[in-house]
DNA sequence: GCCAACGTTGGC
DNA sequence: GCCAACGTTGGC
């Protein structure tokens, strides 16, 4: 079993929308790392946080579980999608990928970013190192565990 | 709204 | 294959 983070924009989709439609394709990734996790690495049952950037509150929202393997994102095909339409990508040869994610757990309130920084457990993470912007990472164990303990010890559970 | 850091594009 | 220009991300 592996551990992620995954980013989100909060205005387009939060912790609570999740927790009301239970499961959604994570659609509209457009970057090549963030793809290969979701098609080459992620498997069911992962746990990931969902992280909310780009808001007030910035920081992790709560936990999904990966619901699906990787398969392509139906949006590059349509049009329609706007911005998410790829005219380079084929049915036959996909570009972009996918993962349907699940919802386990809202925090109740936001873990924030200034929080975690403080955790040295959190220093050899990917997602507080300087101008990292990758939306879908990989985290370790003990990244995992430490955030864990953070939001236990803050009763965000 | 600003801007630093990063990723992508495209001319050469 | 290099790299300048451009577009995007995302914290502040």
């Amino acid at each position: 079993m592996q551990y992620w983070l995954m980013k989100s924009e909060p205005t387009s989709f939060s912790i609570h929308d999740l927790q009301q439609v239970r499961c959604e394709p994570w659609d509209g990734v457009r970057n090549y790392q963030a793809r290969n996790f979701m098609r080459d690495a992620m498997q069911v049952g992962d746990k990931a946080f969902l992280y909310h950037s780009n808001t007030k509150k910035i920081g992790i929202a709560g936990i999904m579980s990966i619901a699906s393997t990787g398969y392509p994102d139906p949006t590059q095909f349509n049009p329609e999608c706007g911005y998410y339409y790829d005219p380079k990508s084929t049915e036959d040869n996909p570009r972009w990928y996918l993962v349907d994610v699940q919802f386990e757990q809202a925090f109740s309130d936001i873990l924030l970013l200034s929080e975690l920084k403080t955790l040295p457990q959190l220093d050899d993470c990917l997602l507080t190192q300087k101008g990292s912007r990758l939306s879908v990472m990989p985290l370790q164990v003990k990244h995992w565990q430490a955030i864990m303990q953070l939001a236990e010890q803050k009763g965000l559970l």
